[in-house]
RNA sequence: GCGGAAGUGGCUCAGUGGUAGAGCAUCUCCUUGCCAAGGAGAGGGUCGCGAGUUCGAAUCUCGUCUUCCGCUCCA
């Protein structure tokens, strides 16, 4: 690679995982869950700016995804769940990693993943001792029987134990939807293309959580399924990608830092047949952030199989049942918001040390906006908070008294407040305030009673 | 689960056997009043947890929990 084509390649977010996960203990995005009896793995707890944070990744997603438009309507399924659905779903038996150890360097390997060869690139191809049993391609060394992991958490329902059931906490949202295809067919009476979908979470028993709120046993999805003709599922298929990936774009995510790679044939679930992710370029590398996958009509042909009910569609044109192919773009909320925080970071040199700014997009920003008075003189306090009682109604708004106003501003920019609001003491004589910008720091002088319409002209656009 | 590293106030860390420290942050008062100002004060840690060794443990030993980096995983 010369040296003009690796000036070329995307930069990881110069921010480290220390940083962000430090910055949001300090500020109350996220906590880590059950500190106080030290702490419990792979969990954590949204803060006061967190929880808004989140909500707005939500709330973005809904409005976009489901309320603006006319193909799409929601759901809100139930997270326990019979065994038969995944059975039928195919989680029981395929969602399960069988795992060796070698007994001579303690490498773990999936079985699966020996057998198919995915190590070739890396070890060379699968190597076999004299007994034709597989040995450790990094040591030679004898392997453990395999063990296997099933990624759903299992747990029983009802009261005695001889007579409870087994049920499941659903590792994805999605069999929600296909259950319902029926009663949501008939209660909307939709037409294809048309699609489903909800927001909720999702458990599953990861091997190896890791890199903070990236990968946890629980977490927030978002999902859509999307069923179509069978034949125009390839072009639905690209759609969706395209969709998914500009709404990355459109809240301000920057373009170097996020691509979409197809997978290669040998790393499709069980259920797909072409899957493309939306990656980001965490500090740790490229990682996932949504997949737009072709299911096939796979999920509807089982449930159909399984529960002896016709999950077929009607289609009037050729009068045909037929079982439509499902598009699915889903995304990890709490995922996206984490993106969105290390996205937004940025640092900048400052007369007395270093301003940290979160370049939020205004619409994911968890505050919007800062009532700050320049002075805790009581006339410019009482004005102050009758304009940040007015503007609560329709944003989040933080009053802060306290300090000098330069610090004040550096505490909105560590949280990413796009405006802040000052009241000086002209206010008190012109009825006007300040408005500073986080990130031109551009300041604009208006009139109270214009202030409302002016924040949501900035706002509802 | 295995290997490596690490757990000390909200954050970042110093302290290696003798009664817990710093910077930043937070709070109060005075002063100032538009980009981390100054002064005076205050609160906050049984040093992850539990045993052991010792006259005495943040410090040594063992166990345990948690976190981080690999193997694995994929929203």
């Amino acid at each position: 690679m010369s040296m003009s084509e690796e000036t070329k390649q995307p930069q990881p977010a110069q921010v480290t995982m220390d940083t962000i996960v430090s910055l949001c203990k300090r500020r109350g995005f996220v906590f880590p869950s059950s500190e106080i009896y030290g702490g419990f793995g792979s969990t954590y707890d949204y803060g006061p700016l967190g929880v808004e944070l989140l909500r707005n990744v939500r709330n973005l997603w809904w409005r976009e995804m489901v309320q603006e438009r006319d193909d799409v309507v929601g759901l809100e399924a139930s997270i326990l769940g019979p065994s038969a659905v995944y059975e039928a779903s195919g989680h029981v038996n395929s969602f399960t990693d069988p795992l060796v150890d070698c007994k001579q360097c303690k490498m773990r390997w999936r079985l699966d993943h020996l057998l198919e060869g995915q190590y070739e690139a890396q070890y060379g191809p699968t190597k076999r001792d004299s007994h034709d049993r597989i040995i450790c391609p990094n040591c030679g060394g004898e392997l453990t029987e395999p063990r296997n992991f099933n990624l759903m958490f299992k747990t029983s329902v009802g009261v005695l134990e001889d007579s409870s059931s087994i049920a499941y906490l659903r590792p994805e949202t999605a069999q929600g939807m296909f259950i319902n295809f029926n009663n949501v067919l008939t209660a909307t009476r939709r037409k294809l293309p048309f699609g489903i979908a909800q927001i909720g979470k999702s458990f599953r028993n990861e091997i190896t959580p890791g890199n903070f709120v990236f990968r946890t046993r629980e977490f927030e999805q978002m999902e859509m399924e999307f069923f179509v003709k069978p034949g125009t599922d390839d072009e639905w298929h690209n759609y969706w990608i395209e969709e998914r990936h500009n709404w990355y774009l459109k809240y301000g995510i920057k373009p170097e830092r996020i691509r979409v790679r197809p997978h290669d044939k040998d790393e499709l679930s069980f259920y797909s047949k072409a899957t493309s992710d939306v990656e980001y370029l965490f500090p740790w590398g490229w990682g996932e952030l949504e997949g737009v996958a072709n299911r096939t009509n796979y999920d509807l042909t089982n449930h159909a199989k399984h529960s002896g009910k016709d999950l077929s569609y009607f289609d009037e044109e050729t009068k045909e049942h037929i079982v439509p192919f499902v598009i699915e773009p889903a995304a990890g909320a709490t995922r996206t918001a984490l993106t969105f925080l290390i996205d937004a970071y940025d640092e900048e040199p400052d007369k007395e040390g270093t301003r940290v700014v979160l370049r939020f997009h205004k619409a994911i920003a968890p505050i919007k906006m800062a009532v700050l008075p320049l002075s805790k003189k009581e006339p410019l306090v009482k004005l102050a908070r009758q304009v940040e009682k007015s503007l609560r109604k329709h944003w989040t708004v933080q009053y802060d008294e306290t300090q000098a106003i330069g610090r004040r501003y550096r505490r909105q920019d560590e949280i990413g407040t796009p405006y802040c609001i000052t009241i000086d003491f002209d206010s008190l004589n012109d009825n006007a305030v300040t408005i500073r910008e986080r990130d031109s720091m551009e300041q604009v002088r208006l009139p109270i009673p214009d202030l409302m319409a002016a924040m949501h002209e900035r706002f509802d656009s």
